[in-house]
DNA sequence: CTCTGGCTAATTGTTGACAATTGGCCTTCT
DNA sequence: AGAAGGCCAATTGTCAACAATTAGCCAGAG
């Protein structure tokens, strides 16, 4: 039952490229040459610029007609306007997933908090597992809402930027121990099917997460080591299409 | 001061497909054939594939590999979708909007309003004018979010669509005064500087739309006639890139 | 009469060559 | 010496031909 392999060769590369630049492999604000990508993974540059396109659709480079292609670099700003909308959106998908799962579907969800409870158990600073994990949770519960729109939005979009930024920023601190009460929270208010409680607390707990963060940077800004991408220099502004 | 023309092909080409497939020149459900449009626009296949890829990132056409392209056609039940999620997603637009938005720019949304006034003292039915301004109106107001990732969503993506549902099936029985007073009060807000109340009103502004849709459909199900497309039988549901 | 099987035509996917635009470099004039 | 202007290389945008896959159709067997 394995998923078809995606078809046609585009398709496959804008999985490959999307996953490159996620994961950093393609560093952020890296100008891209449709020349080298096309001989690298060995098709013609049309495929690849079909690629290209979807991934300008997905915000995850930037394109300026006749000169090139680059790797987005999400600053400060961008990251909190994505958490502000997070904030909104997986409130929406916990009051909906409320009425909506499965209780096979949150068992499942508590049998995913138990490995991750393990894991802090065992080893406190696996910053990379649990990041990957804290997504997952959040992706299993955007699923279960059932809102087709709203699971494209936050999956395919929103989420990619999300583990782009922790990939390349390494955002060691994370708050293990706190995260998971919450996490266990929301999942008991799913269990209760309160779909208001659910969202108040997923808000509450993204919007934490949210003010960590820029915690985290007025913090560096005096320790100018470790700040990271303050002001963006290297985005250019793409303007909205009417 | 006029913008500068898009510069390559294929984003005119964009621009160009979805215009036609929002006013319904390119109709709903219609499969679109690369050979046809490419010689109707004057160009090559390979521009054309490049908009289509990003027409299909934004959801205006759905693509089945090694078959074909057809223009996408929402349901009551994908509407219904994307209306939960404007919900959300403007009464944040609001809540920022109520402390970001300049004076200037709030009193260009009640000239805005006035005009709107006008034209129903004026002419009672015109429910396409009507339904052009209401965008507008929140056109205006998540520009003012300063969310430029709010901004791209909602009037890059969402409301295409929902001018898109509105021109095919063209929703006379619209509310002008109660819609007019509900804007009314948002303004209202945004110009005390209360973002909470922005928000609620928009919320309760944009949920009471879509239980009227609701209440449409049901009625309508009693009288077929005006039944559109009830479960959405021409659509293959596309799955979610993990 | 229906169902299966292969074949054919039409459409999409891919490629490599060609054209157009950009940006840097060098020359030249003030 | 500095700036302005034009030239050249490199890269992107576009095109038309080629290959591969699909879907419909027709024939033949059960």
């Amino acid at each position: 039952m394995s998923v078809d392999s995606p078809r046609t060769l585009s398709d496959q590369l804008f999985e490959k490229l999307q996953h490159a630049i996620v994961r950093g492999d393609l560093a952020a604000g890296m100008r891209l040459s449709e020349a080298e990508l096309a001989s690298r993974y060995g098709v013609s540059r049309g495929p690849l610029r079909e690629a290209i396109h979807r991934l300008e659709s997905r915000k995850l480079v930037v394109r300026t007609p006749h000169s090139g292609t680059k790797v987005v670099s999400l600053g400060q700003n961008e990251l909190l306007d994505i958490y502000q909308i997070r904030e909104v959106l997986e409130g929406l998908a916990c009051r909906l997933a409320a009425t909506k799962m499965s209780t096979s579907q949150i068992d499942q969800l508590y049998r995913l908090l138990e490995s991750h409870q393990q894991q802090s158990d065992l080893q406190e600073g696996i910053a990379y597992f649990q990041q990957e994990g804290d997504l997952d949770f959040h992706y299993r519960i955007v699923t279960g809402s059932g809102n087709q729109r709203l699971i494209d939005t936050l999956c395919g979009e929103l989420y990619h930027q999300i583990r782009m930024y922790r990939y390349q920023a390494s955002t060691g601190g994370n708050r293990p121990v706190h995260a998971f009460n919450e996490h266990q929270h929301i999942v008991d208010a799913l269990a209760d099917g309160d779909g208001e409680m659910a969202e108040l607390l997923m808000r509450r707990h993204i919007r934490t997460s949210r003010l960590r963060l820029e915690k985290t940077w007025n913090n560096s800004r005096s320790n100018p080591v470790s700040a990271v991408n303050k002001n963006n220099k290297t985005e250019e502004r793409q303007e909205t299409v009417l």
